[in-house]
DNA sequence: TCAATAACAGTAATTATTATCATATTATAC
DNA sequence: GTATAATATGATAATAATTACTGTTATTGA
């Protein structure tokens, strides 16, 4: 397979993904980076998000939202998105893999992971604050 | 709000969707209720479908893949997405809502629901057939 | 039967994402 | 350092899923 070469506008945009709490969608990571590199161009965020991914330095997160979300962080773990104000969060708790053994209770194929988000009130929406 | 009036098409889709356990897209729907009325617009098949959901008469799933997917039973259950053939079957399993309380400890915000699904091999794919 | 209004079919518009392509950058060999 | 080859880029076009619009048709309740 053809030989990953450096790019100023990959780093940025790992930089800037390693930085950052947001969970930003591609649209949003554009509108960061341009701050720096005026010029780039959406496609090129696109594809340097995919690459990325595929090499597991970062993980795209889709929560049924219209479009999808990046994390930095490519450890597992869990997410929340708040019903309100719709901000992704990270959750800092305990692993949950035991829930594959209970699906795969009973089942003729064979579980290999499961996809986990939770939502509801983030801690600013709960205190009422927008 | 504006009440909801009978149609033959919407009707057709409910049917459609209750008896079949493939889970299948707007555009799978589409092509099934056109045999049946062979002018239906793909508009109607959306307009309904959501508005089935909305009545909580049917349920949407979203499985990270590309389009979203239908299901004609609304009482919560599980789904496994096969990662080879991409089928979506239901799950029959125990209850994981404990898992809430899980995400909840130590998270200052609420935690509501979760969404989860399961991937892996299913039984045909498992076995080698395919 | 008729008037009011929701639903329809057909089509255009929107949104997120991917593909194309000529040019610019980066890596490598001399 | 310079030439050469290959990947990455920016600009733009294309695609795919979904939603919005509009004039016509179907359903409802009087």
């Amino acid at each position: 397979m053809a030989t990953l070469k450096y790019s100023r506008q990959r780093e940025a945009i790992k930089e800037y993904l390693a930085k950052t709490k947001e969970h930003p969608t591609a649209d949003t990571v554009y509108m960061h980076i341009r701050e720096q590199y005026p010029n780039i161009s959406l496609g090129t965020v696109y594809r340097n998000l995919n690459l990325l991914v595929s090499q597991g330095e970062i993980i795209k997160i889709n929560c049924n939202d219209s479009s999808d979300r990046f994390d930095g962080n490519p450890e597992p773990h869990y997410h929340f998105i708040c019903n309100e104000c719709n901000r992704v969060m990270d959750l800092e708790m305990e692993s949950i893999d035991h829930i594959n053994k209970i699906a795969g209770a009973g089942f003729e194929g064979k579980i290999e992971g499961n996809v986990t988000f939770f939502h509801g009130l983030c801690p600013d929406c709960n205190k009422g604050d927008h």
